[in-house]
RNA sequence: GCUGUUAUAGCUCAGCGGUAGAGCACUUCCUUGGUAAGGAAGAGGUCCCGGGUUCAAGUCCCGGUAACAGCUCCA
């Protein structure tokens, strides 16, 4: 007998070789049929394998992240089944579960696959699901596996094996498709109800430029054809709330091929949405005591030798500015910290000074590879909500908590309320490549997982994610779509420090080096603002968005009394536009509801004898009507205790 | 940067060798209306740029540029 133990911390006992599939069984029979992989010992394996000693053991069902990813997995194989049986002379690569779905890898040599041609290779997918085939998986020799594998003329497959250390190498088999695999896997293709396959793209063969472009084929898979719908309709609204198409149709934002691609311009409605984010970090910083500063969008060249950024992006950056002084050269500057540093050495510094935080919303250049540019998100010309907290040791944590409660406020302001946090420490091993002390690091290390345990903020550790000069917490908010998004970031950093020579001194009258800590609460303006755009589909908050009121006259004999609803508006600093086109109400409403405009006024006759205003909220309907005074104190009322809880 | 796809009116797109199109937006006129699309007329185009093939090129070919997707990258 083995016990077998389960994560309610609850033993049972099982006959040796019990099956994962067994032990669902054995707690009921509705578990069995919705379970799709096993935990063991924290490896996840398949539900028929036997287990010959004492476990800890899990089921893990498709709401399992583990559940799902034998379910997409299997999807693959089937996938690479139906390909099999659709071209004959097609190779495979690679075909692992991702994220949301899963993908293959395929040289299918003469042949083109292309986006059209994916509804036929689905169709094939649901017909061999359809037989129910079992997964059957084998051990077999390295030599086994490349002579099985050579006669197929799998050369990828080939070189895969024999790049494997293990003695013994496992196949999976369903119908007439084995492919070399470590699994896990389902038991069999029948829970697989609905495929969807996505995209058609080209991929390097290992991810590497200098081999074949393969064909890689994305598609997800779901239990049950509802998910399926749903998970359609999710990408559906994904796309509507592109924040390139919403940014167009909003006027926030525009690219000109002229000037430069990656340059986002700001348009007037976008720019001052962009300075009302920017007061409102503004305020909360001033609050922290962070001191505002500002630089030059250039700088020497010394500066970045110095700082270390030449040697490391010199060439594939922005490359400098002459001047008519022979010899002379200028870069646009990729980053704020060297300008800071010297303000830091501008005079000396005590301990009693520090921390000293150095705020900037700074524009900054980096040129970034043509094909990662992608809307606001990656651009060569960005602002960055940048500041350097210059401290002692001892406050490093501190610092990191004050920041914390910064990002925090942030991010649940602007309704962003689901985060988690990405702790980057050193690799375990190879720690050659960090600079700084090892006391430094683990200090540094130490007080941002204390820092994250202290606050409750739920934080993932990845080792040798650190950037070489510091380890970094970077933040992740899931937007309303579910999608998670990098923003936020605190990095410490012990290299500036160390090649500026910046000094203080200290109670003991030595000179001693300050911690530098590098942190944007936004990341940058440009991706946040996409990010908030994705998250509210261009609803923005009230304090926050372009136009706050739309004032509807129902013919044009009251234009004149919505002008004047509009001044009395704009007294109170609310930001009302007049829709005074020759149109019915309806036309009106409908328009100025697809505008996003949270409220619309609605003024005849009635309202205008009575000094009055029909509300209209945005989503909601009619709202009955008010005097304008009511009103606008209203909304300014509104406003006011959005910006008063920060 | 690599591979692929795309580029036609302000926007979304159709046209695919033979005189440049639709819907929405815009302008003017009719209508002057009460809570999600009133009617009519009109204006609007180097069919991305440069070469080539052809009697003839948005349309086919080549080269650029830009956008999109994926890969590789992100101080």
């Amino acid at each position: 007998m083995i016990k077998i133990k389960f994560p309610d911390g609850s033993v049972r006992e099982y006959n040796e070789g019990v099956t994962g599939l067994q032990i669902a069984e054995s707690i009921s029979s509705r578990l069995a049929q919705d379970v799709l992989a096993c935990g063991v010992n924290g490896e996840t394996i398949d539900l028929n394998r036997p287990i010959n000693e004492d476990a800890d053991f899990v089921l893990y069902k498709w709401e399992d992240e583990q559940g799902k990813h034998a379910f997409w997995h299997t999807s693959a194989h089937l996938l690479a089944e139906a390909l099999q049986e659709l071209y004959p002379n097609i190779q495979f690569g690679i075909g692992p579960a991702i994220e949301n779905g899963f993908y293959y890898d395929v040289d299918p040599g003469e042949d083109v696959i292309k986006e059209g041609d994916l509804p036929a290779i689905e169709k094939k997918m649901a017909e061999l699901a359809a037989k129910k085939e079992a997964l059957v998986r084998e051990n077999i020799s390295k030599e086994d596996a490349l002579k099985m594998f050579g006669e197929r003329g799998e050369t990828y497959k080939c070189e895969l094996i024999s790049e494997l250390e293990d003695g013994h190498i496992t196949t999976y088999t369903q119908g007439a498709f084995t492919d070399l695999c470590r699994g896990p896997h389902l038991m069999s293709t029948a829970p697989i109800k609905a495929v969807k396959l996505l995209s058609v793209a080209g991929a390097y063969w290992r991810g590497q430029e200098d081999r074949k472009q393969m064909t890689r084929i994305y598609g997800i898979s779901f239990p049950k054809k509802k998910m399926l719908d749903e998970y359609l309709v999710l990408l559906e609204e994904a796309k509507k709330r592109d924040h390139r198409k919403i940014g167009k149709e909003m006027d926030l934002f525009m690219f000109s091929d002229t000037v430069g691609k990656g340059l986002p311009m700001w348009l007037p409605k976008g720019t001052a949405l962009r300075l009302r984010l920017q007061d409102f970090l503004r305020r909360i910083q001033a609050r922290y005591d962070y001191q505002e500063v500002m630089c030059p969008p250039i700088g020497n060249k010394l500066l970045y030798v110095t700082s270390g950024h030449y040697a490391k992006y010199g060439k594939d950056a922005f490359q400098p500015i002459h001047t008519p002084e022979e010899g002379e050269e200028y870069f646009l500057k990729p980053m704020n910290c060297p300008h800071h540093c010297m303000i830091y050495k501008n005079s000396p510094r005590s301990y009693r000074d520090l921390p000293l935080r150095l705020a900037e919303f700074g524009t900054v250049c980096r040129y970034e590879q043509s094909g990662e540019l992608h809307g606001l998100t990656r651009v060569r010309s960005f602002t960055q909500d940048d500041a350097h907290l210059f401290c002692r040791p001892d406050q490093v944590k501190d610092e990191f908590l004050r920041v914390m409660d910064i990002i925090s406020i942030v991010f649940t302001s602007m309704g962003l309320e689901n985060f988690e946090a990405q702790i980057s420490l050193r690799d375990k091993e190879n720690r050659e490549k960090y600079i700084g002390s090892d006391e430094n690091w683990e200090r540094a290390e130490q007080a941002i997982i204390e820092a994250c345990k202290e606050k409750g903020l739920p934080a993932r550790i990845e080792y040798g994610e650190a950037a070489f000069y510091g380890p970094k917490l970077d933040f992740m908010v899931k937007d309303a779509l579910g999608r998670r998004w990098q923003l936020g970031t605190i990095q410490v950093d012990y290299n500036l420090p160390e090649r500026f020579e910046l000094e203080y001194t200290g109670s003991d009258n030595q000179k001693h080096r300050p911690v530098m800590i590098h942190r944007a609460p936004f990341g940058s303006m440009e991706r946040f603002i996409a990010v908030l755009i994705e998250h509210t589909a261009g609803k923005f908050p009230l304090w926050l968005t372009p136009d706050q009121v739309a004032i509807l006259p129902i013919s044009e004999k009251y234009n004149e009394y919505a002008e004047k609803v509009r001044l009395e508006l704009k007294k109170n600093d609310i930001r009302a536009l007049v829709d005074d086109r020759n149109e019915k109400i309806g036309r009106k409403i409908r328009d100025n509801e697809m505008k996003r405009i949270p409220y619309m006024l609605i003024v005849g006759e009635k309202e205008a004898e009575n000094g009055e205003v029909s509300v209209r909220k945005q989503g909601e309907g009619d709202k009955g009507s008010m005097k304008i005074e009511d009103f606008a104190k209203n909304i300014a009322e509104e406003v006011h205790n959005m910006i008063n809880k920060w």
